[in-house]
DNA sequence: CGTTTCCATTCACCACAGTGGAGCGGCGCC
DNA sequence: GGCGCCGCTCCACTGTGGTGAATGGAAACG
């Protein structure tokens, strides 16, 4: 909830890049380390990725991967190639992570996302009233220590 | 119409390339030279690219374009970059060429486009209806010396 | 025909995308 | 508190993505 749906942040590779490592987890909600990514990419498509260079590319020390690169991430994270490249599809799929995200800090499981035609808006917002719900329900919402 | 709707044909990266070198065109109807999307691309966008590069990708014997280049050729052609990653886009995109194109050796002018619904199946129909009229119309369809 | 022009193709080379490994700080464990 | 593990950070280096200039061939021109 830290940055709501800022139109002006930089939208860089590396920051879309880093949207995703924090968003995207793992079954028992850790975040992936570099390391892991680039060893499934490695396992799963045979594509070769160094843990080093993620790094760079989440802080925006190196900020032109290579064509394969793009793709083996944005297949690793389930998300389309074209969310590093279009904004319009960087925030649909944002907000698609973010009711995931928000469904499963609710607690929610195996609930199938049928929320194909929604705008990006309806889903942020969906994804917000969630949130609200779950946090007044439980009084202490759960915290998985997550500022760095 | 040499090859037809063929899903089978490579879809690499060069191919994909070429396809939009001979199916966009000048207003003057000429195919572009590589000099010319190069020159246009650093004059327009900033980007660096050269002419024996472009070569390269469109022979297939460079496949592996950073973000940037794929990002400045896919501005040129007026086609998302996902067009280069993601095959449906690129069935999506060749049919709303396809279209224009048919349209364009039909001798239309100033139509605008206006069948943003329809599924490229459905357009791709439309171009080829108006191939077909345009030719037996015309009984000696406009030639523009194009196979190499 | 000879000349010029233009553009695809090739070559030699350079810059930078990408790697491996060493260093370092934090955290859990005994 | 000391030890070991793990994962981020940085450095030196390599491979290849990308370039500019040279070559050749085919139209265009006269």
């Amino acid at each position: 909830m830290a940055v709501p749906s800022d139109p002006s942040r930089p939208r860089t590779v590396g920051a879309k890049l880093d949207h995703l490592f924090r968003t995207v987890r793992r079954a028992d909600q850790r975040e992936y380390t570099n390391e892991e990514v680039a060893t499934a990419i490695v396992a799963d498509q045979g594509e070769t990725i160094s843990a080093s260079y993620i790094w760079y590319l989440r802080t925006g020390q190196r900020d032109n991967p290579t064509f394969k690169h793009i793709n083996a991430l944005a297949r690793f994270f389930g998300v389309p190639a074209a969310y590093f490249f279009d904004d319009e599809t960087t925030d649909k799929v944002e907000a698609e992570l973010a009711l995931l995200t928000a469904m499963r800090d609710a607690g929610v499981r195996d609930v199938a996302l049928r929320a194909a035609g929604l705008s990006p808006a309806s889903l942020r917002t969906i994804a917000d009233v969630i949130t609200r719900v779950s946090e007044l329900e439980q009084t202490q919402p759960k915290r998985h220590r997550e500022d760095r």
